[in-house]
DNA sequence: ATCTTAATGATAGTGGATTATCAATAAGTG
DNA sequence: CACTTATTGATAATCCACTATCATTAAGAT
């Protein structure tokens, strides 16, 4: 139940997957285990707006998402845009951030020409 | 049932303040006018991560939100960060981003020290 | 004012994700 | 192996945001 693909996954999916190899598996144990992955530190909550939660491995560098907004995949994006701490008004802190980008992927675009 | 606050607010939010002022309005009428009012162009979805969909007056300028993970508070954040096209791999084209910050909002930070 | 049509409020219903329950199965242990 | 404990699968139950329904009320039109 471990193995992950390239972009988070939403625990029907991984469900999906994983009953292909384990044709008994219930959807239960999928909620669960990731429950106890997230907990572990093994993997990670993705929420992407308007999105319920995905989930991928922990491991992974900081990244950010590329949703398409035609075949509604998912792309992790790596490196960042300048410092965000800047943008913060007085006094407040910054421990986190997240950012998604929403367009058209290679795919769909190139369909479309 | 259309002035707002300088942050989205959730439709729950709204119905609360509104029905200060008219007390006989019901929820579905919030759902009702925010409806018609992001179909109109008057109104905007704001999704951030993770949570249920908050409304903004369409008006603003761009800008991006901060949310307290202490208190729940979102706040606006204008300008943004460097360029983000160059994040993209060949093919895939932008055409809108959402940006979010977490961490601990001025009052929150103040009152921990 | 009278008739017609649109908007509203109360609330039941829906959809989807997640959790609880509990009997059945699998793992450990000695 | 016999027994204790943990895990699992099936599915009912829950939670929440949102929508549908429909009788009532308010607006408009003449």
């Amino acid at each position: 139940m471990l193995s992950e693909a390239g972009r988070p996954l939403f625990p029907k999916e991984l469900f999906d997957k994983a009953q292909v190899l384990l044709p008994s598996l219930g959807i239960a144990t999928v909620f669960r285990t990731l429950k106890k992955m997230v907990e572990e530190g093994s993997a990670k909550v993705v929420n992407l707006p308007g999105d319920s939660p995905r989930y991928e491995r922990s491991d992974l560098a900081h990244h950010h998402h590329f949703k398409c907004f035609e075949c509604e995949s998912v792309f992790e994006i790596n490196g960042s845009p300048g410092p965000l701490e800047k943008l913060l008004p007085e006094g407040f802190q910054l421990t986190d951030h997240e950012i998604t980008l929403f367009g058209r992927c290679a795919d769909c675009s190139a369909k479309r020409s």
